[in-house]
RNA sequence: GGCAGCGUAGCUCAGCUGGUUAGAGCGCGGCACUCAUAAUGCCGAGGUCGGCGGUUCGAGCCCGCCCGCUGCUACCA
């Protein structure tokens, strides 16, 4: 990968059901991400998809009646739409039932298994068959007559079935010295520590295939045994990029610079995932990233409880970029957030209404107004236009500092900062009584002012590409003009220039009759 | 149990290598303005910085103990 190449990733959603707000959350945070990157002169690649194989999709396609394979066409659908719903600017979507992931995912193995890394063993353990999972000794709770109880309450047995392992437990000392070298490998931090914490521990030789069942990808030379999860699942990312054929367009965007991934699932990535692609001989991705949780109001989301949202209808009923706008704001990426109905119409109101959409307003009707629709006579400046005009320029590289780091939060927060600012400094100016005392200086405080929303305008636009354009659009910035090289004063408003009329950027959102509260 | 982290205004959180009156946003109270999406601006209320004890000229920031909370402690993706 280049400096100027980036490619991120989402984790690949398991649709034996339909997409949450877990996935939606997921999949906005990367996009967020990607566009700023591809604002910002990167060649970028952005890739989600869908996990199709495994026992639980045969299982709920038997359950719903149908085949599974068209239960996996129907659910992975319904994850592209989401993807439309939330605007989100995935170069690519792979499921792993594609023929092109089972090539990879037979190659990476062929690789695995060249470095001496693959034996066949019986898999052993107590296994629950309700959980669909294996239990250490030490988690089970003695019953009556000497039964064994998983944590759940449900029986386990002691099962033996072959499997195909993977030397996993050759890799510990490479991973620790992995971790030891690039400390920005895993992030947060609090994740970091708590890897290099487990493999520290020592690791065991994991089980990467079975033979119970066939939905999965064929293990190269034994057909009766299909790969499990592990192999499968993570290759995604490097199949998306044509492998194992290095000569595929896209192997130029290997390594991934990042995997945005939940927080629950980053072992697999910073554990297993390198180790994989260390004997295989694959480059390491640069980052993994794991994201919180978001609750309904410090509750998990749970169908029982009732609180499940679906993203789409979120989607619709808040907007599409209001709805990004909230959650990349409002929880410090990484950390779990919570949202609630109140603080989605708290923030859209206050945040977008009230200080960026009232400020578009106030300045660019009186634009319209008193500067024949055109873009106002610059003056001379004051200091006062040159302290926000110094800001707004300034926040180009505070963002980038900030989504360096996948801080998405701290470049909203910093944006906002300077809408504020903004506020301030119009009312400080107060053009409409310029208007009668000194002209040319309100038309000098309006060219500052709408100056600052084209560089908010730019900025906003990973976040709320929609909003972004509109906001750009009423100040007739050309759509060669509106990447992040723009933010300066080199391409600054020409005074003169015609605009359009000005059109509210964020309604106020206003409860429905009956208020349903959420 | 072990390891890691956290506990700062009603709420969500900032607080750099310890140093004058502990900060922000939201919420709340008052005032101003009327260009604007009943928007905005100004002022304010005011928290024993979880508790106790230490180190220090001086601690929210260092040390010890205690209380409370969270995460991790592998085959569910």
């Amino acid at each position: 990968m280049s400096a100027n190449r980036f490619y991120i990733t989402t984790a690949i959603s398991y649709p034996n059901g339909k997409p949450h707000l877990g996935h939606a959350y997921e999949l906005i945070a990367s996009d967020a991400i990607a566009r700023f990157m591809r604002l910002d002169g990167k060649d970028v690649f952005f890739l989600t998809g869908t996990d199709e194989h495994g026992l639980k999709m045969v299982q709920t396609a038997e359950r719903e009646g149908l085949p599974v394979r068209d239960l996996a066409d129907r659910n992975a659908q319904a994850f592209r739409d989401m993807g439309t719903a939330l605007g989100a600017s995935n170069d690519d979507f792979i499921r792993t039932t594609e023929e092109r992931h089972y090539k990879a995912s037979q190659a990476i193995w062929a690789g695995m298994q060249a470095a001496g890394d693959i034996y066949l063993a019986k898999h052993s353990g107590w296994y629950s068959v309700r959980d669909e999972a294996y239990f250490d000794e030490s988690e089970l709770t003695s019953g009556e007559g000497g039964r064994k109880f998983a944590p759940s309450g449900a029986p386990v047995e002691w099962s033996e079935v072959d499997s195909y392992f993977f030397r996993l437990s050759k890799y510990q000392d490479r991973l620790l010295e992995l971790y030891r070298s690039r400390p920005d490998f895993i992030g947060p931090e609090t994740r970091r520590n708590e890897v290099v914490s487990f493999v520290s521990g020592g690791l065991k030789d994991l089980s990467i295939s079975r033979d119970t069942f066939s939905w999965g990808v064929p293990v190269p030379g034994d057909p009766r045994h299909v790969m499990y999860v592990w192999v499968d699942a993570l290759t995604n990312y490097i199949t998306a990029c044509g492998y194992p054929d290095e000569s595929d367009p896209r192997w130029k965007y290997w390594p991934a610079s990042v995997h945005i991934i939940g927080k629950d699932i980053v072992r697999f990535h910073a554990v297993i995932w390198p180790a994989l692609l260390m004997s295989a001989g694959i480059p390491l991705p640069q980052r993994v990233f794991g994201h919180g949780f978001l609750t309904n109001r410090g509750e998990k989301m749970s169908k029982s409880l009732g609180n499940v949202l679906d993203p789409v209808e979120m989607a619709q009923q808040y907007g599409r970029d209001p709805l990004r706008y909230f959650f990349l704001r409002e929880v410090p990426f990484g950390q779990d957030g919570s949202y609630s109905h109140e603080a989605i119409v708290g923030r859209l109101n206050a945040d977008l209404a009230n200080d960026l959409g009232n400020l578009a307003q106030r300045s660019l009707s009186m634009v319209n107004k008193n500067c024949a629709g055109q873009v106002p006579t610059r003056g001379p400046l004051s200091p006062e236009d040159e302290a926000i005009l110094t800001q707004a320029y300034g926040l180009i590289g505070e963002c980038r500092t900030a989504m360096a780091d996948f801080q998405i939060h701290l470049a909203l927060n910093a944006i906002w900062r300077v809408v504020a600012e903004t506020n301030r400094y119009f009312a400080a100016q107060a053009p409409w009584a310029l208007k009668k005392t000194d002209p040319a200086r309100m038309e000098t405080v309006l060219w500052t002012t709408a100056e600052v929303l084209r560089v908010i305008g730019l900025l906003i636009q990973p976040v709320m590409p929609e909003s972004g354009a509109k906001l750009l659009d009423m100040l007739a910035v050309p759509a060669a003009r509106r990447d992040f090289a723009a933010v300066s004063a080199t391409h600054a408003l020409i005074s003169g220039t015609a605009l359009p009329e000005p059109k509210g950027l964020f309604p106020r959102y206003v409860e429905p009759e009956a208020g349903q509260g959420d």
